[in-house]
DNA sequence: GAGTTGGTTAGTCATGTGGCTAACTATTCA
DNA sequence: TGAATAGTTAGCCACATGACTAACCAACTC
């Protein structure tokens, strides 16, 4: 689990697979045309969509000659969680400073 | 922008310092107690530190000897907000594809 | 004021990452 | 079947990252 969010994480902190991840998830598209855009060798294209792939935030499949990738969006989902949980613990956090703020205000009038 | 990104994605790739943004949505706490927890030499932690306050996910203030570490929400909402936008993007597609979807169904029938 | 505590800086090292070229395989098209 | 297209594999290189130790500074405490 640890090293799921590792993986998602590390996949998206290069401008490069967030891009192609940003280019997805409008829809699925071949190799070719993901590379496109992007100024460098296609082996290296290559290696930036295995990564994406082995985090599990896309999929490929390969008929004929051609590779089409699209978007898992249950990756993302298995982010916005981890968000989620970071941002309720800092909110009852907060909501336990308001309480705490209160109660002073009562005793201090 | 990108940059932050880039940045916020890079720190949270790291289970040290994802732990240590987990633990300080606790609350605020000095490096010597963020640091206790984990298996690592402190110049070590020290750079983990480091990158997490150069994103910006982090703020630390020394007072005399000891430097208290605490989170910075903004952020967590940068990261967020890309979440979102990505999320809307193909959720607007699942949109477009089940309006072609029911278009096929009417023109069938 | 000497020792302890909390953190910092400097320097080294192994490994990982991102880039390349060259050579290759497997489809499709003429 | 021969040429073009779409990906793939292998191997190289420079630099970044994460880990360490050793030495250091600053501020409490006795």
């Amino acid at each position: 689990m640890t090293n799921q969010l590792d993986q998602i994480f590390f996949a998206l902190a290069d401008p490069t697979r967030r891009a192609v991840v940003e280019r997805l998830s409008q829809g699925a598209a071949p190799v070719s045309e993901l590379h496109a855009p992007h100024d460098m060798a296609l082996p290296t294209f290559l290696r930036h969509l295995k990564v994406l792939e082995d985090s599990g935030l896309t999929h490929s499949e390969k008929t004929g000659r051609v590779r089409t990738v699209s978007i898992k969006p249950d990756q993302l989902d298995t982010l916005e969680n981890w968000l989620n949980e970071q941002r309720c613990t800092w909110e009852q956090r907060l909501d336990r400073l308001a309480l705490l703020a209160a109660q002073l205000e009562r005793t201090k009038t």
